[in-house]
DNA sequence: CAGTGAGCGAGCTTCCGCTTGACTT
């Protein structure tokens, strides 16, 4: 029987810390919460300081029974839980549960899975963080007070079954509230004017630095184009620079899986974690952005061989979600010479995004040209504006472009021709065309757990399935909608002749985007009128019962 | 007389956060 009992969260983390640690060490997993409020009643003390009722849940009889065992046997329990607030919290119910007594155990965190950092964690044990595990404790009871009081109510007073929490009804509200939004938005329209230059063999596209509000006006501009003369004012080259993103975070993962693979945020977290127990990834349920000395190490050799040693820029970042614990590293491929791991086209492809993203976050900026051309338009005070940028060092960006969420037209700004300022020019064509202002947008999965996120509400194990808790609640549906005709009008000059046209466009066509129910936004206005702010206040002083 | 239905009472649902399988579909 080895004399050590090491006891960390994750049972690939157990297998990958053993070899680590040798034959005086057996290292298992608590396989996260052994401990937790029962299932069924408030189970707190509410007359007595709030006490908890702790119970060892149903699945974990097993696991602590042999764990009791094994910490009997041996001459120290090392428990190594993650270093944050729960995992300071299950290190303390493991030392209740196993009975475990102050001489013959000892704490210790690592966030990060490598020998010598385990290896340096043994030399500086501590002992359990009690403040921390009751920061823990007061988030429990909260959550159990908060949810199993407000269910209730629900049943009552509006269907069986329903549920409210600190999580999932802010995540419902958001949606209710952005759907609410769409609804009273007033679209507004302007007339967005465009040229295209003959420039030797190339052609050049402007956009006016005015947008008409009235037909009129777009008319009357065009119309004076007609006889005008264009020549080029001004000529502006600015240097620009792209940065590389950060390595992902659980959050920023899903984001991006969804915007690139299409993936929701419950396939993501399910591909992620047959990739973990492979070996092929570090953890993926994590808040940190850091990566360990031997990862920025690899990444750097797999730059330098592959590209060169002037893309490498070997580089830390700092978290910028104000409720991150880093217990854990960034996502990252656990080998950075690995260019490709998975059993399946998803687990490739989810693989691949990892890698591409960890790499580019160590490679240098990409350097850019940027340049401005203002064009005149004789006897207007409008101008013509066209841009152009031109990448002088293309550094990050050989490997990995981060996705966006805009919808609206895109702009490809690509190089211009060979141009000097007083250059007399001539359009192939001037269109004012009648655009519309876009209502805000409504939420993904993913932006909803970007929103949330950045709130401080959830963590990383529960951003996906508190997406699924709303949507199986019926509060929220995840759809396709079929956008509607719309007519606008168009302004064309070629030749020197005006042709006006009324064209139909598709407009709020939506792909699987949340929607409200009815009983979503029934439960939302329920709780906002009689537990929001002024409803606690309200009945609070009433001692009004509902 | 047999079948129907109104009415009553009891028991169930639920939170968030940490982990994987063990289940169906």
């Amino acid at each position: 029987m080895a004399k050590n009992l090491v006891i960390v969260e994750s049972p690939a983390k157990a297998k990958t810390i053993e070899g680590f640690l040798g034959k005086e060490y057996t290292v298992k997993s608590s396989f996260g919460h052994v401990r937790d409020l029962p299932d069924k009643g408030i189970s707190i003390d509410i007359e007595n300081g709030f006490k908890p009722n702790y119970v060892v849940s149903d699945d974990k009889k097993k696991i602590v029974d042999e764990l009791k065992k094994l910490s009997k046997a041996a001459d120290m329990v090392w428990l190594a839980t993650d270093e944050d607030r729960e995992g300071e919290a299950i290190s303390w119910h493991l030392k209740e549960a196993l009975n475990l007594d102050d001489k013959h155990t000892k704490r210790i965190t690592f966030n990060e899975i490598t020998k010598t950092a385990i290896q340096k964690a043994i030399t500086k044990p501590r002992t359990i963080d009690i403040d921390l595990v009751n920061a823990q404790q007061a988030r429990r009871v909260l959550d159990r007070l908060v949810g199993f009081e407000l269910s209730p109510v629900l049943w009552k007073k509006v269907k069986p079954s329903l549920s409210a929490g600190r999580v999932q009804s802010v995540a419902v509200r958001l949606i209710v509230e952005r759907e609410r939004e769409i609804n009273n938005f007033q679209s507004t329209s302007f007339y967005k004017t465009v040229a295209l230059f003959k420039v030797g063999s190339s052609v050049m596209k402007a956009e006016l630095n005015k947008r008409f509000a009235k037909h009129e006006d777009a008319l009357a501009f065009v119309e004076a184009c007609k006889k005008a003369a264009f020549s080029i004012e001004d000529l502006v080259k600015k240097p620009g620079k792209k940065s590389p993103s950060a390595p992902f975070t659980t959050s920023t993962l899903q984001q991006e899986a969804s915007r690139k693979l299409g993936f929701s945020v419950a396939r993501t977290m399910s591909v992620a974690q047959k990739l973990y127990e492979a070996g092929h990834i570090t953890y993926m349920r994590t808040d940190s952005v850091n990566l360990s000395e031997t990862a920025l190490n690899g990444a750097k050799e797999e730059i330098t061989k592959s590209f060169g040693a002037n893309y490498s820029n070997t580089k830390q970042y700092t978290t910028k979600s104000k409720g991150a614990q880093e217990a854990h590293e960034a996502i990252r491929p656990t080998y950075m010479n690995n260019h490709e791991a998975g059993n399946d086209a998803a687990e490739q492809r989810l693989y691949d995004l990892i890698w591409k993203r960890t790499i580019a976050s160590q490679m240098a900026d990409a350097l850019l040209e940027r340049t401005t051309v203002t064009i005149d338009v004789s006897g207007r005070n409008e101008k013509f504006i066209a841009e152009g940028e031109v990448i002088k060092f293309d550094g990050f960006l050989k490997v990995y472009m981060e996705g966006t969420d805009d919808e609206t037209d895109d702009n490809t700004e690509g190089m211009l021709p060979p141009l000097k300022v007083g250059e007399k020019l001539n359009y192939n064509e001037i269109s004012s065309t009648q655009r519309f202002t876009h209502h805000p947008p409504r939420y993904t999965e993913a932006s909803l757990v970007k929103k949330l996120e950045e709130l401080g509400i959830g963590r990383p194990s529960t951003y996906a399935p508190t997406i699924s808790t709303v949507q199986k609640r019926n509060y929220v549906v995840k759809e396709d909608r079929e956008g509607k005709k719309r007519q606008y009008d168009n302004i064309l000059l070629t030749n020197g002749a005006i042709k006006e046209e009324k064209k139909e466009e598709n407009t709020g066509a939506e792909k699987s985007k949340l929607f409200p129910t009815d009983i979503g936004m029934l439960v939302t206005d329920f709780l906002v009128q009689h537990f929001g702010y002024y409803g606690l206040w309200f009945h609070g002083k009433r001692r009004k019962r509902i």
